[in-house]
RNA sequence: GCGCCAAUAGCUCAGCAGGAUAGAGCAACUGCCUUCUAAGCAGUAGGUCAGGGGUUCGAAUCCCUUUUGGCGUGCCA
């Protein structure tokens, strides 16, 4: 709840508009000078513990040298009362300031007071989200880029959870249409071969070649024999098509789940099916943006994005440069296109579920449905380009000893997610894939698998360990972690302290900018930077032997510490143990 | 062709709504355990931030351009 960097930053900025206030009435800046400019927190600590740059940005409108507005400022400031025991010029004209004990003290009092919900804010207002991630189709074993997707889109779940929104995960299941055709073919195909003999069925050209589907075919034999051998080929298909998804769709949900990811919903694209979509298609016909050409029913794409651009001032020219197309809702042949359906389903989230928002996880091959799907929300009266976010994540490159493997269904190159988990343990890949979305990856399987004791993962999860061993030791000689308003924090003096205290307060923030930015690797850098805090402090700072007080004070601070790693790594979906 | 993403240490990557001397881990080298977990810490070495222009007090960060790589540009999903 309480977001102290975002506090001591408010109190630096409100610190300084106050003198230039007071500047200004003694008319030594122009009468109703506002200042401008950002509070950063300095790489290098010798520059004060927070940097202004009001002086630098109010150069050019006060008509003054950056100093000698800097000066002025600090002529014109009071500290006492603040958090802050010091305030200096330095360099071209930034205003330092250097915190003071009694935020570091009130740092440690929130993390204490306020426990779990130290790292909740309610910036999100309670609004409704559904982030819809994985979504693979389940014709097939799940692949390394659904491995990444489900890890950016449950961590960014986490993420928003934590920001104050209310959020949903869901998976789409792409359980009709033409893929499911092709994957009925597929099984039908390999169980005839079953029984009449690999030369005896051709098996469709463009079908499912994987080892997956003869298993499928293997096991509806199993249950069903030669029975269906002579049935007619749509009764065939839809048994297949049944029996395959019934057997993939389990497998999914239960190789998700030992990845750590729980769904709220499974929706189903057949759900879609029974006149929402017609229904979806025949809405865009009433407002007007469909037209019939070559049998199909063409969605008027190009012109419902020309006519978003030029509300946001673009020129006939850049938009001619855009190259729209328009896009098929309903086929020749009378059937719907997957773009349709998915018109149609985003439109139920928005639109019958009534979500404020919603966020998709796709892989960046997609990129091009991104401002179709928008445009086709927005034709809807649903303002697609605010209420749908989608994060494009690039995909993961396989590399074996330096060389890439094409990972192809075709060539059996391919590594499952359910391969992975059996390789390396949850944790390493949970922290390995939560990397920026627009990062590429490059998996080296070989170094994953090596990657024991290297693995940053273990860096914090040993620091974790290692607080839960002191509290143990601690114990035994007789020591609890203290209660917090009995504990001196003053007697933290130690740069290492300070450090560790500052890192700590570090989380809020860093969960604001996940959320905003949609990016929930920065929970996994921020809690290695935390536990490599902690190594420090630990080598520099003993706990047990200390006298009385200080043992007290700092064990108290590992114990904040130990909370905080535990919870940020519980938002990244990463286990934490007591014991290593 | 056009569009989107990327390029930072030998390797994997941070740093990106402009801020001070470009960071971390791994790999290499040197130290630190009779005291709370050495899966740790301290230090050394390692860079044309892909190349070139521009914007300004200041650019790895923003703009333009070139190069390289990935992806897209279906009556596929």
């Amino acid at each position: 709840m309480s977001n102290m960097i975002r506090l001591a930053k408010d109190s630096i900025d409100k610190m300084l508009q106050d003198a230039c206030a007071a500047a200004a009435a003694e008319g030594i800046f122009p009468e109703g000078a506002v200042l401008e400019g950002s509070v950063e927190i300095p790489k290098d600590a010798s520059n004060g513990d927070y940097a202004a740059n009001h002086a630098m940005t109010g150069a050019r409108t006060l008509h003054m040298a950056p100093r000698k507005i800097a000066e002025t400022l600090l002529a014109h400031m009071d500290l006492s009362g603040s958090w802050f025991s010091s305030v200096e010029i330095a360099g071209p004209g930034f205003i330092n300031f250097r915190l003071a004990d009694s935020w570091y003290a009130d740092v440690l009092r929130c993390i204490a007071s306020e426990g779990v919900d130290y790292c909740r804010s309610d910036e999100g207002k309670g609004k409704r989200i559904m982030v819809e991630f994985v979504s693979a189709n389940p014709t097939g074993p799940m692949h390394m880029g659904n491995a990444r997707g489900g890890v950016l889109g449950d961590s960014l779940a986490s993420v928003l959870d934590r920001a104050g929104y209310t959020v949903e995960r869901e998976f789409y299941v792409n359980d009709a249409g033409n893929q499911i055709e092709k994957f009925a073919a597929s099984i039908d195909a390999r169980y005839r071969q079953l029984i009449l003999g690999e030369d005896a069925v051709a098996f469709p050209e463009d079908g499912y070649h994987g080892e997956d589907i003869k298993d499928l075919a293997k096991g509806f034999y199993e249950l069903h024999g030669d029975s269906f051998l002579n049935r007619d080929e749509t009764e065939r298909h839809d048994a297949m098509a049944e029996y395959g998804l019934s057997v993939n769709i389990p497998k999914m949900r239960s190789d998700l789940g030992r990845y750590g990811i729980e769904y709220d919903t499974w929706f189903f694209e057949s759900a879609l099916h029974g006149g929402y979509i017609e229904d979806s298609v025949n809405e865009l016909t009433k407002r007007g943006y469909t037209y019939e050409k070559d049998g199909a029913l063409w969605l008027a794409t190009s012109r419902i994005l020309a006519e978003n651009a030029r509300k946001t001032g673009k020129s006939e020219k850049e938009i001619e440069k855009l190259d729209l197309k328009d896009d098929v809702l309903r086929r020749a042949n009378g059937f719907y296109t997957y773009f349709a359906a998915d018109i149609a389903y985003h439109r139920n989230k928005l639109d019958v579920r009534g979500f404020d928002k919603a966020i998709n996880i796709w892989g960046a091959d997609h990129h091009g449905h991104v401002a179709r799907l928008k445009g086709a929300l927005d034709a809807l009266g649903l303002d697609g380009e605010h209420r749908l976010d989608v994060v494009l994540m690039q995909l993961v490159k396989l590399v074996e000893n330096g060389v890439e493997v094409r990972m192809s269904k075709r060539t059996g190159k391919m590594i499952s997610l359910s391969n992975l988990l059996d390789d390396i343990p949850v944790d390493a890949a949970r922290y390995f894939f939560n990397s920026r979305p627009e990062s590429p990856v490059i998996f080296d399987l070989e170094l994953a698998k090596r990657e024991d004791s290297d693995n940053p993962v273990y860096y914090v999860q040993y620091a974790h360990a290692r607080i839960c061993s002191i509290i143990r030791n601690l114990k035994e000689d007789g020591f609890d972690v203290p209660e917090m308003g009995a504990v001196d924090f003053a007697l933290l003096a130690e740069p290492a302290e300070y450090e560790l205290i500052k890192q700590l307060a570090l989380l809020p923030e860093t969960i604001r900018l996940a959320a905003r930015d949609y990016d929930p690797s920065l929970i996994n850098k921020y809690v290695t930077d935390l536990a490599g805090a902690f190594h420090r402090f630990y080598n520099t700072c003993r706990i047990r032997g200390a006298a009385k007080d200080l043992l007290e004070a700092r064990l108290a601070l590992a114990d904040c510490v130990r909370r905080v790693i535990a919870s940020s790594l519980g938002i990244i979906g990463v286990s934490a143990p007591e014991k290593m």
